[in-house]
DNA sequence: TTTTCATAATGTCCTGGACAAACGAATTTG
DNA sequence: CAAATTCGTTTGTCCAGGACATTATGAAAA
């Protein structure tokens, strides 16, 4: 399972790893080999499935466009260019080939240029402001730097690397707003094996913006811990976070168990790409489809306790 | 599965609920009940098994107890009262009476005084200096909250809440030193499965302190990626942190082959818990035994690159 | 057009066996 | 005597293949 193992022959990744990095579920991966033939992994000298790049690669394509509605059994039996093509295709309509206004990122990614990296993020908060910087262009950055991972053109560690210096500058940015004890104070947090930060610290800077009293805890909370975590710190709202590699069901189980456990005065938040597409909702939750909804949600949520 | 099913006659959660409760795997689950006897849960009409509220309370403390460095094959034979006993009775052995420095910590962290825990470390960041205060008031602090959390004095979401505030800390202070272009460039990380981030971030901040020109890619990087990444960003030391957590044996292989994959000219420095006890070293590793430590590596490196 | 229902698809759960990794104690080595 | 290694035991994860609840698709009826 681990990579350093000694008499590795092959090389891919296990299916524990898979399921992390994909956000499908162990046993669906091995009832897909089962029925459809693909993936088809590799075994180790124990007999242990290896995935290899390229599985894992079109995997991926087969995940995004399961996310769009797609379904398994036509997905699972296309090469890989043909997935490529219908990703291609759905994103020419939706992001014009004109170049991204995010283009200046990858090249000083690429180039080992972390400290002119770090100034261009800094000047552009300054400028910028942080709710724009938040709005607007992280997330472009975000898009950019995923897009850039799936077409091979960046490395892990360039997105480590992308990742930890928004990271800081955001931190810095909520940490210098300050505390003011008002209305409402919020949790956030997001689920156990769930630890994609960015969309996190997105929610907290623009709550932080408007003025409520934000509290995190972090990534990978268990839900019984966000509950306990909920009534110690008085909170008024419980925000939460999936990124796209939460596979939906997990997600809707965790809110439904969630909603159950908080008491009805607590309000529940979800967003993040985790939840988006379909008619995905869950009684007594507050869905955050875009950035722009954490204000509505704010000033909705203010206007109902007031009165 | 769900808790809302149709026909419900008895009471409880699933399986699945119950491994985001509690943080156990699926099948650890049915292995424990296989082997051990517990837990025991009723069946559904579809031969589903349901997890009854006073076994998952029992499963809540065993997943304590473990996390503290009992052995399961011990503490699932154990009723519920012995169980709570072992928690309780921790408390007095582990603490000497004497009271910590650091003991204006816990209440704050107990009493839901968020807002002032913020406040107070701020404070005494400011009062110390950035130096001191990583060098020995966030250890001092960590020792503390470890304690807490082992003798069950605070819970899990506490600690996250504590990390959550002092990450904002230090990320901000080190930003606000801004980055010389000086020697040495050093890559900070941690290896995969590795997740813990404050040591790494106490690192940081002394070598930022002291001039040197920190990369951080942030926790949990695979060995071969932390390669590429030393090469890309021509780093001239590569440092990682293991917390107490970390199995020794994982660490020290991880060393070794990140030391025969590295170029020689790139040192390799290592510290934390999970390296400490024992002459634990590794041919070409630079073993960080203290936080004083991280200095007297600065200087010895300099001096030898200066010839 | 909208609702309802049969049918096919898909994901999760089950059992029981196997084995690598982690742990603790005993032993060897410096 | 202390540190490192070895060895047996404990423990978590993986495997196979079967079962079935749940969800989606598409046709028929309102």
């Amino acid at each position: 399972m681990n990579s350093s193992h000694p008499s590795e022959q092959v090389s891919g990744i296990g299916i524990a790893a898979l399921e992390r990095d994909i956000g499908v579920g162990k046993e669906t991966l091995r009832v897909w080999e089962r029925r459809y033939g693909f993936p088809q992994p590799l075994r180790d000298a124990f007999g242990e499935r290896v995935y290899p790049a390229e599985q894992v690669a079109r995997l991926r394509l087969v995940k995004r466009l399961m996310d769009q509605g797609g379904r398994p059994g036509k997905l699972l039996a296309q090469p890989l260019e043909a997935l490529s093509a219908q990703l291609g295709g759905q994103e020419e309509a939706a992001a014009p080939p004109g170049e991204s206004p995010a283009d200046w990122l990858l090249p000083l990614l690429r180039q080992r240029e972390v400290d002119r990296l770090r100034g261009e993020l800094a000047q552009r908060l300054a400028r910028e402001g942080l709710e724009r910087f938040v709005m607007e262009t992280v997330p472009a950055l975000n898009r950019r730097v995923g897009d850039g991972w799936m077409n091979g053109e960046i490395e892990i560690y360039e997105e480590h690397l992308y990742t930890e210096q928004v990271q800081n500058l955001l931190r810095s940015a909520i940490l210098g707003l300050g505390v003011r004890d008002a209305k409402p104070r919020v949790l956030l947090t997001t689920v156990k094996d769930e630890e994609h930060v960015l969309g996190l610290l997105l929610v907290e800077a623009l709550l932080a913006v408007q003025g409520a009293n934000c509290v995190s805890l972090g990534t990978g909370t268990p839900v019984a811990d966000i509950v306990g975590a909920a009534r110690s710190t008085g909170a008024d709202v419980v925000a939460l976070s999936f990124s796209g590699a939460c596979p939906w069901r997990r997600a809707r189980d965790s809110l439904i168990e969630l909603r159950a456990a908080l008491p009805p005065r607590v309000a529940l938040w979800a967003g993040g790409a985790g939840l988006t597409g379909g008619a995905r909702k869950v009684a007594g939750v507050y869905r955050i489809e875009r950035l722009e909804d954490v204000s509505t949600a704010l000033v909705e949520w203010r206007a109902a306790t007031d009165s």
